[in-house]
DNA sequence: CCGGATCCCATACGATACTG
DNA sequence: CAGTATCGTATGGGATCCGG
């Protein structure tokens, strides 16, 4: 924060001599990332298993709406990529038990500072929605 | 960073009771602005913004593979958002300068974090992705 | 130059039913 | 308990053509 519009680090700093190739963009690690992260459950998830780890039923009731479908794929998706850790205990019936990663929780962090912003700036943002569509005659 | 996996601020720490009520999660500030950034395109924009203001053509040059159409939805969604600004200029042919609101500067700080942790575990990441996906006996 | 309107496909997601 | 399989719908996004 601090100056009103001060340098930010990496990212905008770096040069790009010319057009952003297409492919390049696509591999683009940060944008990997932002995706990935912004479909609609990982983000729940990734923070409800930072508090503690959850069995795959715990999960489904935490998470109001969600269904198995997408749980499960949400959950083999962060598998895949390192950010959580399943374990099977072999009880009768089985269970599974599903937690971060140290790759994981260090993700945490930065999506943390995302999260303090969003908070930070809700009222802003849920402000701007509101505006009268902007008039002009049509529907915009 | 420092510690393996320090406690992580909000988001983690603040309690929840019972389930995440679906709706509420919907309008989740948090999850808003992830999914608002997630997309395709919104990221890079924000960041070729961030530079410096540019004008409609511009970024489409610079943007490769961008259509029209979705290079004018994205600046809309982010206009509507208030984090660009769009100046018209009534010169013949008119033109049109895009440029980051103050809000729009502040949101590239905690995004240029995730930025950084992206560039830090990319080998990380990229390594679990080409995995001989993981043996057990059939295709998982 | 800066778009809007239309068509069309691929994927995300939800609902439901079934299984070891 | 912890999933898989199948279906249907909603949305994201590209291609193309049209207009001020």
């Amino acid at each position: 924060m601090s100056g009103t519009h001060a340098d930010v680090p990496t990212l905008v700093s770096t040069p790009l001599p010319g057009p952003v190739p297409s492919d390049e963009y696509d591999r683009c690690p940060v944008t990997d990332v932002i995706r990935r992260v912004g479909d609609k459950w990982t983000l729940l998830v990734l923070v409800l298993l930072g508090r503690r780890a959850h069995r795959y039923n715990e999960l489904h009731r935490e998470i109001d709406g969600i269904s198995q479908r997408m749980l499960t794929r949400t959950l083999r998706a962060l598998e895949d990529d390192l950010l959580v850790c399943r374990e099977v205990f072999p009880t009768v019936p089985p269970s599974v038990e599903y937690s971060l990663t140290p790759l994981g929780r260090s993700l945490l962090e930065p999506l943390s500072a995302l999260a303090d912003w969003a908070v930070e700036n809700e009222t802003e943002i849920a402000a701007a929605r509101h505006r009268p569509t902007l008039e002009t005659k049509n529907a915009r």
